[in-house]
RNA sequence: GGUCUGGUAGUUCAGUUGGUUAGAAUACCUGCCUGUCACGCAGGGGGUCGCGGGUUCGAGUCCCGUCCAGACCGCCA
């Protein structure tokens, strides 16, 4: 037996008892007469006594030679401490060790393993079985277990069940890119990972089994944010015989309930805001609502005077910075200066001080008169004390450029608070994008997305003002969750398939089997995907998914700690039938 | 593909206008220490300043290239 008790349960109410127990060395206090050790394990840390006078003399010998991280065993009795510690819950007790046994030796680690650790991301991501060790990214993991649980008993309880689908797929040329596994069975082709279980969610509609869900892995050969694995795991769900508003109010549910389980927060409003609305009031498809901000469009109001920046452009467009009118002039030139930087591109930035008195200050002064200022004040809901700034030109870059600004002096001012959370659905998507590159339509959620039946009209005339019956979850400025209403006939998706520039057979030869498989009594059907990664992270109060993730990827999409992609040898090469030309 | 930031001891970082033998903290090693728990005290070892080239009497410092890491833009149906 390696262990009685684990190294987080022992009480003051276990002192005298005879305890064995296995962990780590987390570190050593040798004060000569008196070697202290702390043993760690997942549950905890418990304190290890071996002193000159109690402890066999062999036994305190072996204690000395205790480095960082040696795995042992020990066996001894639970005593009380006679200065306690209050930090720890074992902090009462400690053991007095008679018997060491030292299971395996350890090497200095290259950073310490503790909560606050000397070492950087790099090296934590090269060692991460030590960094794994650490209490942040061991909660982190234990949190993501407990969120991963909740959604399985909720949607169990839900009478949805969980069904595996497969990894090896085809590739389709529509959407992200795919990551691609050669067939040596089948020369000369290949399978693809999925970037979702998309189409085999809505056979397994087809196929009845109503309603349906998985936490999966999905696969995307993109390049990688903070919030953007290449593998990454979603939560998968499709129900048939239901519309829009069914879903909307389940997982509205599930976002309550994992909020209220998890948080303690009971969530009051869950609005629903249009697409439309969300890119006029904040730029953005995935607004955060947690603070106010929006945007106010001066056009009306700017026009008919001298300044032709303004009178030119497609947008003007302002929002209000609380107690922003107190910034000095360098601070405004030096917000000006971030607008212009190229992620963000803004041209210029034209601001208003809203001060105190009720009086204005603006860069454009020259321009316009305290009556209009007034009505920008108005316009952008901006009070005494306020800072308005104004950006202008072309709608659907000025909306990016302020909600870039927005976010960042919201974060700034500290008002993007992790302890709050503020959901909302975005609906009424539009079905299709205009692609400049490839000069045609793409489907702006996938092409399996239902258009509004009163829109479908539209499809031929003005396609990108076509509304999709298609959702977005989101929380506090991030896209969670994002699904749609299905097509469930063969004759509305060959006209998807049509208006998204395939031909008939290439039509088929992508996915003839879904088209075939509506033939046979496709049921109405709908459903959603949630970023299970990101969802974990926010929850967590963090936006960084790789800190909710055990062995993630770098940056440039590597495994640094298995050095991961790698080269294959000439004979695997070979059995593929794949020459490299590099 | 692009923009920006960084790379100096095991680790995290400092390093002035280009100028002596490149520092601090921590980790590590040795010794001391009668209740430690971020223990304390004394001592010690530890450096290809990412790599390559250039400017210069002299480069950690300036220039060019390159590699690596991170954030962002493009991209992510």
């Amino acid at each position: 037996m390696y262990r009685s008790h684990s190294c987080g349960e022992l009480r003051a109410s276990d002192i005298n008892s005879t305890v064995t127990l296995s962990g780590w060395v987390q570190k050593t206090r040798d004060k000569g007469f008196m070697i202290w050790v702390d043993l760690r394990d997942r549950y905890g840390i418990t304190q290890l006594i071996f002193d000159e006078e109690r402890t066999p003399s062999d036994v305190v010998e072996k204690a000395k030679t205790l480095g960082r991280e040696f795995v042992i065993q020990v066996t001894g009795t639970v005593i009380e401490r006679e200065s306690k510690n209050k930090n720890i819950p074992t902090g009462e007790i400690e053991i007095l060790v008679s018997e060491l046994n030292i299971l395996n030796e350890a090497i200095v680690p290259p950073f310490t393993i503790e909560d606050q650790t000397d070492g950087g991301e790099d090296i934590r991501m090269k060692y991460r079985y030590l960094d794994i060790r650490r209490n942040p990214v061991k909660n982190n993991l234990m949190f993501r277990h407990k969120v991963g649980m909740l959604v399985r008993n909720y949607l169990s309880k839900e009478d949805f069940i969980e069904v595996e689908t497969p990894y090896l797929i085809k590739s389709t040329p529509e959407g992200a890119r795919d990551f691609v596994v050669p067939s040596r069975m089948n020369e000369g082709q290949f399978y693809a990972l999925p970037q979702s279980p998309q189409t085999f969610k809505q056979l397994l509609m087809v196929g009845g089994m109503d309603k349906y869900f998985q936490i999966v892995k999905c696969f995307r050969d993109e390049d990688l944010r903070a919030d953007r694995q290449p593998e990454f795991t979603q939560i998968d769900c499709e129900m048939a015989f239901v519309e829009q508003e069914d879903i909307l109010n389940i997982f509205e549910g599930l976002t309550r309930h994992l909020i209220s389980e998890i948080k303690g927060i009971s969530i009051q409003d869950f609005p629903r805001m249009t697409y439309d609305e969300a890119m006029r009031t904040y730029g953005n498809d995935k607004p955060d609502i947690r603070f106010e901000m929006k945007f106010g469009e001066l056009n009306e109001v700017t026009q008919h005077k001298e300044f032709k920046v303004f009178n030119e452009a497609e947008l003007v467009v302002g929002i209000a910075v609380p107690g922003g009118a107190s910034y000095t002039r360098k601070e405004i030139d030096k917000l000006i200066d971030w607008v212009k930087r190229p992620q963000v591109g803004a041209l210029g930035m034209v601001y208003v001080k809203c001060n105190e008195d009720g009086s204005y200050k603006s860069s454009v002064d020259k321009f316009y008169d305290q009556e209009d200022l007034a009505k920008w004040a108005e316009t952008t809901n901006a009070k005494p004390g306020d800072l308005i700034c104004v950006l202008s030109g072309q709608a659907h870059k000025v909306r990016g450029q302020l909600s870039a600004l927005r976010m960042e002096l919201a974060e700034r001012l500290g008002l993007r608070n992790p302890e709050e959370f503020a959901p909302l659905w975005v609906v009424d998507f539009p079905l299709l994008e205009w692609d400049e590159e490839t000069e045609r339509y793409h489907a702006m959620h996938h092409p399996f997305t239902s258009p509004k039946p009163e829109d479908i009209a539209l499809l031929d005339t003005k396609p990108g003002d076509v509304r999709a019956n298609a959702y977005d979850l989101v929380l506090n400025g991030n896209e969670i969750g994002g699904g749609s209403i299905r097509i469930h006939d063969k004759e509305t998706q060959a006209l998807m398939f049509d208006h998204l520039g395939f031909t008939p057979d290439e039509a088929k030869e992508q996915f003839g089997f879904l088209m075939d498989a509506f033939q046979y009594g496709a049921p109405p059907h709908g459903g959603i995907a949630f970023g299970f990664d990101r969802l974990v992270s926010i929850l967590g109060g963090q936006e960084t998914i790789r800190d909710f993730i055990a062995f993630p990827k770098n940056n440039s999409g590597r495994d640094v700690m298995i050095d991961a992609p790698a080269n294959i040898d000439q004979e695997q090469l070979k059995e593929l039938n794949i020459q490299l030309d590099l």
